[in-house]
DNA sequence: CGCAAATGGTTTGCATGCTTAATAACTGTA
DNA sequence: TACAGTTATTAAGCATGCAAACCATTTGCG
């Protein structure tokens, strides 16, 4: 039946999701490298460009979907470089909003181009309704993500 | 045009593509915790479990697709865990063999359990042919990995 | 009000990847 | 044989992610 014919692509799918993905991101930091941004620190940037301010380091966490020491730390890196600055929250005393500078803003448009150059790259020759048949298996994965391992599922469905 | 309004998914892809690779990493690396694994060290035991003996160190490195200093280094783990041993390559003495020990043979079929299982369950509910669409739309990908960006294609094509 | 719990940020320590450079051994060619 | 270049492994140092522990502040409830 199908479980074993499919066994050797089912048990690479993961593996080359994380590949292609990696190797994705290797693409915009190489194109990125001349500007002096290294590895991820290229993210925080493009985000603080597109998120309406005020942005606080929690709507970073959750922009970037890492953890919040990381983003205090990428930031760290940032503002020293001159690229975004911390100012406190009126609003509320723990917070601080963080805000591209005057370089940050021109990188931040760097960044959004190179990002988008990669991707016009990459995605060339595929059309629509393919794009939207891989959205539709993420979508399903991600589904699949969130019911808790409890039901061991398809064992042998 | 196409272009703007794919632009909001093209933008993305590739931010899709680590997501998903990671977060379906997640899963099989909390199924296997229990098993003393952390983090990446299951892959290296997976593959030796896989591979046709004798396995060098640089086989692995092909194997696993990360550098040689991070083989090393996962090695030197997992061989303090008694899961592994290295042992002289008589053909080569500039390389090592390594080998699984009975632990880590045990371990290595543990892997591979919950890396099917990952598998079934997380691609629960697709058919074939789905799969094999986001398979093509990968390929493609790749294929444009390789044309160096010299070719900026698509910019506003 | 007043205290417990939640929230925002940072620090610390660890895991894992990479690059660069060193060392040892092999290979090919003159 | 000898020497240059390649290959296998290791060592050292950096970048980036996480989780746990901590402080300051805010919020919610009696």
């Amino acid at each position: 039946m199908s479980d074993l014919e499919r066994n050797e692509k089912e048990l690479s799918f993961g593996r080359r999701l994380a590949r292609l993905g990696a190797a994705w991101r290797r693409q915009v930091d190489r194109d990125l490298h001349e500007y002096g941004l290294t590895e991820a620190t290229w993210r925080p940037v493009l985000y603080l460009g597109l998120l309406p301010p005020p942005v606080r380091q929690t709507d970073l966490v959750r922009a970037l979907e890492i953890e919040a020491p990381s983003v205090a730390r990428l930031l760290d890196v940032l503002e020293r470089r001159d690229l975004v600055f911390r100012s406190p929250d009126s609003e509320d005393k723990r917070s601080k909003l963080v805000s591209l500078t005057e370089k940050g803003e021109r990188t931040a448009r760097q960044v959004r181009h190179a990002v988008e150059a990669v991707s016009n790259r990459l995605l060339q020759g595929i059309s629509t309704p393919e794009l939207q048949a891989c959205y539709s298996v993420f979508e399903r994965i991600e589904a699949n993500l969130c019911q808790r391992a409890s039901a061991p599922a398809g064992e042998q469905a």
